[in-house]
DNA sequence: TTGATCAATCAAATTATGTTGATCCAAACA
DNA sequence: TGTTTGGATCAACATAATTTGATTGATCAA
């Protein structure tokens, strides 16, 4: 996620894995700081499959990226990915208050 | 949308509303300004019931409102949500940057 | 009134997503 | 080596979201 201009397929992407409310709990959780994924799963009580699996729709999304370290693996949020989505959002408040011509037009 | 912190339930209402491809089509073209229905269906090439249904998910989110006039009826974006959004994106950026501690902890 | 049009809603069918438990792989350590 | 541990992956199942076509209500024009 280098560019920051999205388009909207990565827009999309990134919206997508962020409405999910387990991925927002692992989103607010590394929003602190990086972490190792043995602490995620207790501190956010989830089962080891079930966070993976949710990592992983974090990580392909642009969101998350990790390392590997000995036998544990950390995680930590891409703060590009979530800078372009701001800017994406931005974009779309520019214009969007102008009124429509009466219909029919 | 009045306040400017949203919280988890509320970020992510907003997200999944904005994480599909038929409503990213709706919001990037009221991001040009206000439109009524009538010019959406023709513009987006979508079924009526389709739109309708899409309108009502951005429009239950807080994304869109809505306005009558005799029996057309004009969409637009609120502007609001989409700055309360950006605002609880950038505060994820803040601390994310801060190293884990190695495990074993 | 009557007929036509714009748009919301509903139930049924379809499709997409998330969950679970089992299995696999690699790193570490005895 | 053999065993344990952290984590990814897979297939089967469960749940949630979307699409479709039909119906309804309201507004307007004839």
């Amino acid at each position: 996620m280098i560019q920051n201009t999205l388009n909207r397929e990565q827009s999309r992407q990134l919206l997508k894995a962020l409405a999910d409310p387990i991925r927002l709990d692992v989103i607010q959780a590394l929003a602190k700081g990086e972490r190792c994924v043995c602490d995620l799963t207790g501190e956010l009580n989830l089962s080891q499959s079930k966070l993976s699996f949710h990592l992983r729709v974090l990580r392909e999304a642009g969101l998350l990226t990790d390392r590997q370290s000995g036998r544990w693996i950390y995680y930590r949020l891409q703060p590009d990915a979530l800078a372009a989505l701001e800017a994406w959002l931005a974009e779309l408040r520019l214009h969007c208050s102008q009124s429509a011509a009466p219909c029919p037009s």
